[in-house]
RNA sequence: GUCCUGGUAGCUCAACCGGAAGAGCAACGGCCUUCUAAGCCGUGGGCUGGGGGUUCGAGCCCCUCCCAGGACACCA
């Protein structure tokens, strides 16, 4: 059951095509605010396009559904605010719309039509199922979304969990708002940290050990590198001499490096097959090699290059220390492979946005890197954004993957599963299939409360707030998911039955339907501020409306048309929920 | 030293491009023969780091100081 807004379909887009069609005479709350901007148009003298950015929720549902605020129009009406919101109060006579307005201070409330409002909202979700929320306004041009992008070698630590999240729910919602989202794992696969681990591996590793457990033992290697190392400087000059040899494209270091990558690799796509993440695109920082030399050139041409004590820079102005290109041993740099990825991708994808989901502690590179695409004259310069985000660290200080500190993420995810498995065997013993259930539930958890922050703060990683499942949580969405179709198991609602608008009484039916109306702006607002963040904040109010409603309104013992009434927004609810943790990446078991 | 980010309830955080300061956790008190108590209801809790400025109006913009973190050409 439910298959409308679980098995997520290639039929996206052709939904996506009708409702294209449909838009024209779709009404949303977009379209309210549109409607009170025209009728506010005559009594203010202010036109429509001003009036509509300043119409705003309320903090309190109490006053109304919009509201707007009066203070412009003091100086024109040499009148307080507060006065002229209750002239307008009561000029404003009867409109269709329109339950009635009101006036508080210096503030004129709406409240709108509650028939009007439900007919609208419920009619929509109910015709657009899944799609509602989505839009065509992308028409198909490419989002090219580089996130992930882990280092060869190295653990998947939950550090890198913030990038991960955060960039596969980005091109989730940039495909529901019609755009093409390419996502690309950049992994970090050359450098020279793999002269550093070719040298320790050679000194004293074990080919058992990294069959065994290649990412633990690499890992090691890298460790003990940096420890010997205190020791023993000559050990970087080693570390140089075998990366040179890997550029110079040496048969043995070679080989040693597609072994470690692929190993790598095989043991990344395992975490994101529990993440329930894919790529577009796996082609990292080696795949750009052979053609550094000619994104070298390309800038060169362009005459904004310069040798300096050997190497070659772009000087960037007062402001910007100068990008390195070069260095003065011939070697190239990650910057100049960004670039060269950047050629690559805009040739390949024609791209109308590149987003780079990299944390915050890389402002300057990429400041850097994009001041050399403006200088080079690219008109697609701008259209390059980075999505930075605030680092995790622990309370006795740093994550130095250096020093071996590090937490697995897959230790974390384990423990949320487990965790959320015991919670299952003491309140829902019976459930069935409780492996899969706890999987979806405990590692919602964990992305859940990645994505409720805004992103360019730093977080604490703290066991007891990744474990805590109550609250403004991953499992708080779900469960109120869960409850919903708890109740449409017993009594679906008829899809064909007419719309009881004036069924919806309850202010906590009001609080519901106004949420529900608010869902395509907080997509809207996620994708223009790149913050998945806003919807996993929209879902939490929306959970929590259904909570209260959920209290004070029974669906089930409520009689003909309010029961139906209450069906049908049940309904809404569930799918507007479950589309919102599609969006962040999450799932939403029907039971839990 | 220069530049960039942050600083909101005891703790973790919201606040829709300047408009009426809110949640969760923790604490305390209530609610399961009722559609899942991972829930709901209630109580307490604030000079939005300090000071100045712009504005009818500032948590949000500007200046300055304090605190925390980060970056600052041969790492990524």
């Amino acid at each position: 059951m439910f298959t409308d807004s679980m098995g997520y379909n290639d039929n996206i887009f052709c939904r996506l095509m009708a409702k294209a069609v449909r838009q024209a005479r779709e009404v949303s709350m977009e379209h309210f605010k549109e409607q009170l901007a025209l009728i506010l148009e005559e009594p203010t003298g202010l036109g429509r396009e001003e009036i509509q950015p300043l119409l705003e929720v309320p903090p309190n549902v109490d006053l109304g559904d919009y509201a707007f605020p009066c203070f412009r129009l003091a100086r024109a009406f040499k009148q307080p605010p507060a006065e002229i919101a209750a002239r307008l109060a009561g000029e404003l006579g009867e409109n269709p719309l329109l339950e009635r307005v009101t006036s508080a201070g210096p503030y004129l409330n709406f409240v709108l039509k509650r028939s009007v409002l439900a007919a609208d909202i419920l009619s929509r979700i109910r015709q657009e199922g899944q799609a509602y929320g989505s839009s065509s306004r992308g028409g198909g041009r490419a989002v090219v979304i580089d996130f992930s992008s882990p280092n060869i070698a190295k653990p998947f630590g939950v550090g890198h969990l913030r990038s991960t999240v955060i960039g596969h729910s980005l091109h989730r919602i940039y495909t529901f708002l019609g755009y093409r989202a390419v996502g690309i794992n950049h992994l970090g696969d050359w450098g020279t940290q793999f002269g550093k681990i070719i040298t320790a591996y050679k000194r004293w590793g074990s080919k058992g050990q990294l069959n065994r457990d290649p990412i633990g033992h690499l890992f090691q290697l890298y460790v003990r590198f940096h420890e010997e190392g205190e020791k023993n400087p000559r050990l970087d000059d080693e570390g140089r001499y075998w990366f040179k040899k890997l550029e110079e494209g040496n048969r043995e270091t070679l080989d040693l490096w597609q072994t470690f990558r692929d190993l790598s690799l095989r043991e990344f796509k395992r975490i994101y097959q529990i993440l329930g993440i894919d790529f577009d695109s796996y082609q990292g920082e080696s795949f750009y090699n052979d053609r550094l030399d000619s994104t070298i050139e390309e800038i060169v041409n362009k005459g904004i290059t310069r040798e300096s004590q050997g190497a070659l820079i772009v000087d960037l102005g007062e402001d910007i220390p100068p990008c390195l290109l070069r260095k003065s041993d011939g070697a190239t740099l990650y910057v100049t492979r960004d670039l060269s990825a950047a050629f690559y991708r805009y040739e390949t994808y024609r791209f109308a946005k590149a987003l780079y989901v990299v944390g915050a502690d890389q402002i300057l590179h990429f400041k850097q890197f994009f001041k050399v695409l403006e200088l080079m004259g690219l008109e697609w310069a701008d259209r390059c954004r980075h999505v930075p985000f605030g680092l995790v660290r622990f309370k006795d200080g740093k994550m130095s993957t250096r020093k071996g500190k590090v937490v697995l993420l897959e230790e974390v995810l384990n423990k949320a599963v487990q965790l959320s498995l015991d919670i299952i065997g003491e309140k829902n013993p019976s459930l069935a299939d409780k492996e899969r259930v706890a999987r979806q539930v405990g590692i919602g958890a964990v992305i859940f409360g990645d994505l409720s922050n805004d992103r360019i703060k730093d977080v604490e990683f703290d066991w007891e707030k990744i474990l805590d499942f109550s609250g403004e949580t991953g499992p708080y969405i779900q469960y109120s998911h869960a409850r919903i179709c708890s109740i449409l198991r017993r009594e679906a609602p008829s899809q064909t039955a007419p719309l009881q608008g004036e069924a919806y009484t309850a202010k906590e039916e009001e609080a519901l339907l106004l949420q529900l109306g608010r869902f395509p702006e907080a997509v809207e607002r996620a994708a223009d501020l790149n913050k998945p963040s806003v919807i996993a904040r929209y879902l939490v109010d929306l959970a929590r409306d259904f909570n209260q409603f959920y209290h004070h309104c029974p669906v089930l013992k409520a009689q003909g048309d309010i029961k139906q009434a209450r069906l049908l927004l049940a309904d809404a609810v569930r799918r507007v929920l479950a589309q919102g943790l599609y969006l962040l990446g999450i799932e939403a078991p029907e039971e839990m």
